[in-house]
DNA sequence: ACAGTTGTACGAATAATTTCGTATTCAAAT
DNA sequence: ATTTGAATACGAAATTATTCGTACAACTGT
């Protein structure tokens, strides 16, 4: 085990998804991009606040608004909660979340093609 | 959307799955299984109360001992946790959230053997 | 019968997360 | 220069989730 253990909340991690889609991006962006009606922006600017504060997002301040940047690496945390939901909703079971989530989302025939070319090549 | 939200936490998903797994169970048992030795009996109690409360589990009380059951459904709950992770993490991408579950360690051969031929069976 | 053990009930403490209110700063435009 | 608007900072309230302490009821074995 790595030492570094993250554990972004869920606010934590619409924000981060939301960076990782645009690179960079302010408060104000980050805020708009959520479009939530049930919170204002002094809370996504809090939220974010609190990411820098653990050192998952670096932010930019030599211009008055900040430019923030998540740190945090994408497909690392992307692997630790897809083990975390195998772990704690699948029993362990990789196989069964596969096919949760296929059986479910009509996964396409391209995206059936792909992911069997993608198990091929693991072998 | 059927009007049905669950959104069981995390502590409340650890108790399902022992439920699931073992169909009934009491208290106790759930709180073995779990092996928790940060936390006492009495919070897994707590927690089966408020599950109770809830709606998550109905118990028979005949006894003393009060025996328990899942009443969610683990198949609805798994789907809506996928995909819910689905559109949450991988921007809606089903196979992303494949390939990275696959991508670990976690995937045996064997594992892998299996999905293929469900994915077969899905064209 | 009664001491010890195991169980439930449940209020309340603690912890974690989210939300907001308000002060203050900075920049732009009148 | 002064007002106005948009930004940050940050304490503190509100909300949610977890944990525990303790009272009391029921069963067990002697």
């Amino acid at each position: 085990m790595t030492s570094n253990n993250i554990k972004p909340t869920e606010g934590e991690m619409e924000i981060l998804q939301v960076l990782w889609q645009k690179g960079l991006a302010t408060v104000r962006e980050v805020h708009e991009a959520l479009n939530k009606k049930d919170s204002g922006y002094t809370t996504t600017l809090k939220l974010m606040q609190i990411m820098h504060e653990k050192g998952m997002v670096e932010r930019d301040t030599n211009q008055k608004t900040h430019i923030y940047n998540a740190i945090v690496n994408r497909d690392k945390t992307e692997k630790q909660l897809v083990n975390k939901m195998i772990d704690n909703v699948f029993n362990g079971s990789a196989a069964r979340l596969v096919m949760q989530a296929l059986g479910n989302h009509s996964a396409s025939a391209d995206e059936i093609d792909e992911i069997k070319k993608y198990l091929d090549s693991l072998k």
